[in-house]
DNA sequence: GTGGTCTAGACCACT
DNA sequence: GTGGTCTAGACCACA
């Protein structure tokens, strides 16, 4: 029956990244932009690893980590929630944060590069357009 | 001989990212904004290993990428050299082009987190700025 | 009618500890205390899992459990009652054999932490005495 | 060459407990005991899988949880070794501290057998005694 | 139905 | 040599 809802997650295969760190970085982006609720329930391991054709222990693994994290809970026997309070409170409901390390590597190495923050601004504003 | 002149590479332990990668990502950035030029000689393996504390094998792999990279140059028994048109065209000389992988991620994560792009740019200048 | 009755049986949720092992383990040592005496009536699956909101099926699976260990009976029509002669005679009129397992326990970890016993009865004699 | 070091852990077969939960209790005992000081080594994922004849995952899984937790420190291509300021200071340093949460579970189970502290004690001080 | 644990075995990345 | 990741598939525990 939940075949027919829209996927949640994604993968690259081919990535460098592991699978199970592109679930979790998405997971979290999908709560800390609201697109996953407190409360709300995630699909099963098993519909997700169908979904993406991974193995279930990836996927389960994915769950696990986020659990500790304390972005999701548990309910025994019932899946996966986002959990309440999110614990993982240092980025959640403040989306920005979770920008954050990726906007100060680039200007690190902007930096090392000795562009000027014109340059850099002018570029970032180009990909930003071209994306959509 | 080089052992009083400042240290051209720095790792980051701890990071994920792979030390062979920082420092290969590094000399790139120092070559393309000229700050090694093409005939400059690069420090010795022994004496970067030991800098850093690191393995010479790690330094050495780095030495033989960049080589096939067409980046550096080996001259026997001088060690090895920036090379004088270094052959990784796409990136030298195009200093902007070595920061669009990472540019080009954050505007991947500001779409999945919903940040429209006037928040981002805000943030991306901000962090410019703190950085100097 | 047991609705204003005092809660028989409690849980704690987010234990590791399964939900039926704990009311496995309660209804035992209430047994064993006295404080259920051979006859007396328990409440009813449902009242149980209303007042703490389980899935019936496990107050069910409970109830079997102990019928089976043969601590409990069932009474057509009357629900379950603490056995005549429980007979899990083991533990039942034995106390102290309730406690011997976690005191293993505890004895066993003791021993891999190198800690000396006159220690560990202090810490367990703190321990009991803060609690009350 | 470690073939004949001796075995830093051993586990339990067949008990409800999982296997990666025994190593992780035991790896906490044994540095909170200072058998396994800050710097320490511990022994290849490899071999400790082999001498418990566990596949190499569970042992990974182990070493990987216990680094979250801080209390070990990976030495890329080199192995883990003990933190040296082992995070989970709470515990560590406090021998005592491990041990009680068992001794608090005992005490409740104590309470609701209406065990007195005596009975208590001298039981706990017979099983420490047997066990030598 | 749910997730958890474990095995066997492959391949990769790093030092 | 080290640990990391993933798959395929089995079995268990819980609600």
């Amino acid at each position: 029956m939940s075949q027919h809802s829209p996927r949640l997650f994604s993968i690259v295969t081919g990535s460098s990244e592991p699978i199970y760190r592109q679930l979790i970085d998405q997971a979290r982006r999908l709560v800390a932009s609201g697109q996953l609720a407190p409360g709300d329930a995630l699909p099963s391991v098993r519909d997700v690893a169908q979904e993406l054709t991974l193995n279930p222990m990836t996927v389960s693994k994915v769950y696990n980590l986020l659990e500790m994290e304390g972005l999701l809970q548990r309910r025994r026997g019932q899946g996966m929630l986002v959990a309440e309070r999110p614990k993982s409170a240092r980025n959640v409901g403040n989306r920005s944060g979770l920008l954050r390390p990726t906007l100060e590597r680039a200007a690190l190495e902007a930096k090392q590069l000795e562009l000027d923050s014109d340059t850099c601004l002018a570029l970032f504003k180009k990909i930003l357009k071209d994306q959509k």
